[in-house]
DNA sequence: CAGAATCCCTAGTGATACTG
DNA sequence: CAGTATCACTAGGGATTCTG
């Protein structure tokens, strides 16, 4: 964990958006955002939902998460004790500006595939 | 530069969303983005803009923009060269999907940062 | 001016083991 | 079940130097 940074630019650091760009730039972030939307899950439910995540990162992601108030959690004291996470209306809002780049991308992650295969085959030929 | 992945979670990585949002969270992307959206600028110009970011960052940054066919690169044959860079149709729309993210950064920034606040007096007090 | 190439170092991440 | 703690790794990114 590393506070925003230390002395630097004025331009990219102080910026909000910069701020909440890397949130919404985390690998998995996101990603659990979208998924607590539908329905509040527990831990290893998310885990098993998202597969590839190491528990260390989920709980780490889930830890920063609710820490900026974009979920919440949930202890029940069961036994064993069940931890249930759900998206806070915070949380629901940033989804929902999350949504136009879904869109965005759904749409045109062909082009943008297609203009790395030109790109390539470009940079193929030059090299050759 | 590392390829997507190579077998992992069927979840994540192969959702096209992901790729998108690793763009958009990239440290500097969407700064170079937004900035090209009022002008075409040249290198160093960018680099001065952004005061922080490497040289490093900022020529890999370019490629892989313009790789994705967000931006455009021309070289205009000076002494000595200069090198103007302009965002693309595609890139332009894109940045415009970034804009409610914009805004809700902006308005909800103090929320998040309240929320930081709270949580962390609250782990301070259990601490204690 | 606009980059490419190197070196280097640390912060992010995964794997593994342990706990309440 | 829902985590925390350790270790060990490597890839991202900065600083520096060189080039067309």
């Amino acid at each position: 964990m590393k506070a925003a940074s230390l002395k630097p630019d004025a331009y990219a650091a102080n910026c909000p958006t910069r701020q909440i760009l890397d949130r919404v730039g985390d690998k998995w972030a996101v990603l659990i955002l979208l998924l607590l939307r539908s329905e509040p899950m527990r831990f290893n439910q998310l885990r098993r939902a998202i597969e590839g995540i190491s528990q260390k990162m989920l709980s780490q992601v889930l830890k920063s998460l609710e820490r900026d108030g974009l979920l919440r959690r949930r202890a029940i004291a069961t036994v064993p004790v069940t931890v249930e996470y759900s998206i806070t209306p915070l949380g629901s809002t940033l989804a929902e500006a999350v949504d136009p780049l879904r869109d965005w991308a759904e749409q045109n992650l062909k082009e943008v595939l297609a203009a790395q295969r030109r790109y390539d085959a470009q940079r193929k030929a030059l090299a050759a």
